[in-house]
DNA sequence: ACGGCCTCCTGACGGC
DNA sequence: TGCCGTCAGGAGGCCG
């Protein structure tokens, strides 16, 4: 389900909603997630308030005094604010509780029917190991042209596989991989390590471009991805190749093409894309 | 070090 | 109707 762009949007309508507000407990009703959730989790994080939401890559990272949860959500993982919430389903893995100022509580309900998704705790110092190695922010000054080109000297892998590597860069999954790629006029299966230095100029400012318009649009609904207060994102009407195989470029008017790279679907323009 | 495949899990969909 | 194979927005791990 998400991808920078949607876990940017959950990131952004849970700041507001929650900053202040002090955690009360967890009701942990499945923890085999990727990794099991802490079975002492509503004890830490009991009484901390909560400081602000950060993201890095496809990760969230809720501070609140001195302790951080880090919360991915998989392929099919949600967040949801809820003021009254209604009785939780089989997939409703974990609800975090907040207190209310005027007395009324907030739960943040986890919801992942793959359970790919990911609740853990941070160490003292606010990091965890799964935040060691990841590359940089598309969005930030470290990500740019120069960046990719050096990183992918005498890399043989597609060069659409690169750029999905959260080591090489932090959060371009799947659909953004595809849509990037059209927009800088590269082919996704050539390697990585053929592609010049000016069309990787063109490459990581096409992953910013399409990452920022997309967290504009509050990220790309496909099927189920919901917001924190269950809006849908609205970047599916803006996707030039994902998902359109057979359906005609937008640019060029010709067929747009599939394929597997890595067993991932890939769309791409043979027109557009050398 | 690198690259490619497998794995975790559930659900939806198409073909027979 | 059901059963089976395939695919789905992630990404760490393992093997050669």
């Amino acid at each position: 389900m998400p991808e920078l762009p949607e876990v940017e949007t959950v990131r952004r309508g849970l700041a507001p909603l929650i900053t202040g507000r002090r955690f009360t407990g967890a009701v942990v009703r499945q923890p085999q997630l990727r990794q099991p959730v802490p079975a002492d989790l509503g004890a830490r994080i009991a009484g901390k308030r909560v400081d602000g939401v950060e993201r890095r890559g496809k990760y969230l990272l809720i501070r609140a005094s001195g302790e951080t949860l880090l919360v991915h959500l998989g392929m099919s993982g949600r967040l949801r604010v809820l003021t009254s919430p209604p009785a939780p389903d089989r997939h409703d893995h974990v609800d975090l509780l907040l207190d209310g100022a005027d007395g009324g509580g907030l739960m943040l309900r986890f919801h992942d029917p793959r359970r790919f998704g990911l609740i853990l705790l941070c160490e003292p110092q606010g990091t965890h190991p799964l935040l060691a190695n990841i590359g940089p922010e598309p969005l930030g000054d470290a990500f740019n042209g120069d960046y990719l080109f050096r990183a992918s000297r005498g890399h043989r892998v597609a060069v659409k596989n690169f750029i999905m590597d959260s080591h090489v860069v932090a959060g371009v999954g799947n659909i953004y991989a595809s849509e990037a790629l059209f927009r800088a006029g590269i082919r996704p299966q050539t390697a990585a390590g053929r592609v010049s230095h000016p069309r990787y100029g063109l490459l990581a400012a096409a992953i910013r471009g399409t990452l920022e318009q997309a967290i504009a649009c509050g990220g790309t609904t496909l099927r189920d991805f919901i917001g924190v207060g269950g809006h849908a994102g609205y970047f599916k009407q803006e996707l030039q190749v994902y998902g359109r195989a057979g359906e005609l470029c937008r640019v060029c008017g010709s067929a747009v093409k599939q394929l597997r790279i890595g067993q991932r679907s890939t769309f791409y323009c043979s027109v557009c894309q050398h």
